[in-house]
Order: C-alpha cells, then structure tokens, then sequence
DNA sequence: TTCCTTCGCATTGTTGACAATCTATGGATC
DNA sequence: GATCCATAGATTGTCAACAATGCGAAGGAA
C-alpha cells in the first residue's frame, strides 16, 4: 500500500481504506467482533483517527456499533443480499439510462476496450472467478462514473458496491456465468453506443435481476451458504 | 432536545443530530464553511467526539471536508438536485412496490390515516408550507420503512432525504401543490391497499417526476433560486 | 446443580495538550 | 501597480492519559 496517496492523506482516511478493504476481503469476517485496540496494532493506528473511520465505516452500513460494547463486521443475511440485488436493478437501470445520454464517444469506446480485455481475461483464466469479478466490477463502476449523477455514483460505489463485493469475495464467484454475463454487458454497451438510454436501462435491469436469481437459485440448492 | 433519548446515547451522536439537524434546518447554510472550535463551542462538545460525527456527515455526503482546510456544508446545485430526484424516482418506485408486497393491513390502515389528517392540514394550514412539506415527508418515510428492505429505507432515509429535506426547508415550500400532492398520494396506497405492487411502482414514480418537474419549472421560471 | 448477585477487569468514550499543515497578511521585487 | 514570496497566526490532525460503562467470572443461595 502507497505511503502518500493524496497529497493531503490523513491517519483517519488510511484507517477508513485499511478497513474497508479488509472488510470486503474477508479478513474481517462478517459478524465478528473486533476490539479497538487489537486494530490499532494491526493497522499501526492510534484509537483518534480509528473512531473516526469507525464512525464512516458505520455510517455506510459495513459496521454496527453499539455503545460500550464494541462494533462488530455487518453480517448480511441472505434475504438481505438479494434486497441489495433489488436496489442494484433499479439504481443502475437509471445509471445506464443515464450514461446513454451522457458518456462521451471516448469513453463508449474505452468501455468496449474493457469489454474486450474482459473477454480475454474469461479465455485464459477460465474459472478464476476473482478476476471475472473484478472485471464485472469494472464495468459496473464505468457505467455509474458515464451517468454524470454524482450522489448516485457515490451511492453505488461507495455504498451498495462494497457490500456486494463482500460477499463475492467470500463466495469467491462471480456471478457463476461468465459468459453469458459478457454477452449481456455487451448488449447494454450497445444499447448506450446507440445512444438508447431506454434500451440500456431495461437490458441492466434484466441484467441484475439475472444475477440475483442465479444467486438466489444456487442458495437454494444449497451450492452456497451465507 | 432530550437529554437522554437512548440509554447509551454518546457525545458523537448527539453532535451527529445536532449538526444533522442544523444543516437540514439551513442554520448551517449550504457553501458555509465552519471551524470546529466554532461548532464545538456552539452545541457545547469537544473536538473528538465532534470529528467523529463530522466523519459521518461527511461520509453520508451532507459535509465537504478538504485536510487541513476545514468543513464545508455541502452546496447542492439545482442540477444536482433534479439528480437526487431521479434516484428518489426509482428507489421510492421500488419502495412502493414492495411496500405494497409487504405491509401490514395494520400499517396500510394507518397510512390512511395519516392522509386524512394530511388533508385536515391542508384545509386548515393553507398555504403553511411547512407542514405540509412534514406531511409529505411522513407519507415518504411509511412507504420507505413499509418496503420491509433493510437498505432501501437506510439510503432513503438516512442519506436522500436529508439532502431534499435541506432545501426544502431553504425553499420553504414543499412540492407547492399540495392537494394534487395529496390525491396522488391516495392514488398510490390505494395501489399498495390492493397489494398491487406494479401500480404503486409507477404511480409513485410518477408522483415524484411531477415533483421533479414542478420545481425544474419554478426554477427556469425564476420563482425560486438555489 | 442452577440461578442470581456482586465485584473486578477490560474495553469504550472523552478530554485536553501537542504537532503538522494551510491561509492570510505584509513586504519586497519586477 | 501587480505579483511573488515569506512569515505569522489560526486551524486541523494526532496523540496519550483519564473517566465511564458493559461484560464476565466468582461466589452464594435456592
């Protein structure tokens, strides 16, 4: 991890990153409860600026306090993880609508430059779900920066995301069909090269709402668990 | 304010409310900028607890914070606004739908209820812009809560609203037509009375386009600046 | 044996002092 | 007269000690 990010990086700022990312990596597990002190010494920290990342982190959901008694990982259960799903389709549905009317041709293009890498990257690794997470990540956070709708970008991938990506991480699969999911963001990318915002929010919709249920249907026959 | 609302009820929250409350309010005036000995001085706090609630608000995007620099209170343009409208489109969409899935007879009976009085307010407060702007804001936060999505009210209410809520107050004026408003809002529980999810989606996204509209028009006209 | 009470300890919440950084004012130079 | 630089002041970021609260262990009574 850089030393100097920002040029104006702050302990509180460092402890925020240092949390979040190990929230959404697992190496803090859902539901745990983690003391002050033990992260203090394991992040370098003292307690000042790591009340205030604390006082972030629980503000965007990822933790839960209860006073004088510590905060503990937020555990998601997995009727709420398909509500997250349910906000995602309605939130980046607009994003998409947005982005058709309002991304630049150049970044249209980058987007299909993604696509492409992404492709590849399903080719050679294939099986490697983190990758292809990362990859579905990126294309999902191109769409929500091309919507020029800055308190929904911020909403998306400040909130909703990292709660997502916490339980990618920990099933270690990213939406299981990887293929088919690259057929369907190409799609939506057209949708928006072509300037239908219409098209592009129905095809994400369609889009999320696929995700869940093949989420929601490997739940049930007990191929994962939450 | 009480003194003792919960039975553990820290500094840093109270901070967090009082500020909360203050920005809403426009006492903190949007663009303000605002030292911390100031603010600490002002609600009777201490520098720790009060950084800790300034993480928060920053995080729930209501504050600017810039290192070394200071805090801002957040200066939302009217194009940004018209964004916040957008996401509460689709977001207060899905609330109605699943709010229409997943409330209680109980919980419809009382949002009925909450409408007559609405109306009583209306007839006898007319042109009290204030509570009528409460009225609607109590119509929003039922559904919202009602959706039984853990997520959807938090983002609603603890992050978008506010937001809308800060310049309704400035505005003074809450939609500006409030027995059109009210009709609507009738139109929508009686959609969530019949369990009629898709109905109670797009009547209450129509409900807030016409908000949407409504003010886009005063502003283009003039009537009000932000 | 089990439940309740009580006391001690560990952890969290709070405070005030110290260090680092930015902004503004004043002066000097072009 | 305008612009740039330097210094001073104030403000923010950080730290370590102190106070308050919750949790758990130990002991006694039913």
């Amino acid at each position: 991890m850089p030393e100097i990010l920002s040029p104006t990086y702050t302990r509180a700022d460092e402890a925020f990153d240092c949390l979040q990312t190990a929230i959404v990596k697992g190496d803090l597990a859902p539901g745990e409860k983690i003391g002050e002190l033990e992260l203090c010494s394991r992040f370098n920290l003292t307690r000042g600026p790591l009340r205030e990342a604390l006082g972030r982190l629980e503000s965007r959901g990822l933790l839960v306090r209860r006073p004088h008694a510590g905060v503990k990982v937020v555990s998601v259960s997995a009727s709420e993880l398909m509500e997250l799903y349910r906000i995602r389709e309605v939130m980046e549905g607009l994003a998409a609508r947005q982005a058709a009317e309002r991304m630049t041709d150049q970044e249209i293009a980058d987007l299909q430059a993604t696509l492409d890498s992404h492709e590849r990257m399903i080719d050679e690794a294939q099986g490697q779900a983190y990758y292809q997470a990362e990859g579905d990540y990126d294309f999902h956070h191109r769409i929500a920066t091309g919507s020029r709708n800055t308190k929904l970008a911020q909403m998306l991938l400040g909130d909703l995301y990292y709660m997502v990506r916490m339980y990618r991480y920990r099933l270690s699969t990213s939406t299981g069909r990887p293929q088919r999911a690259l057929g369907e963001h190409r799609r939506i990318v057209e949708a928006i090269a072509q300037r239908d915002g219409e098209l592009a929010e129905f095809l994400m919709k369609r889009h999320i709402n696929a995700a869940r249920q093949n989420i929601e249907k490997k739940i049930q026959e007990g191929e994962i668990t939450i």
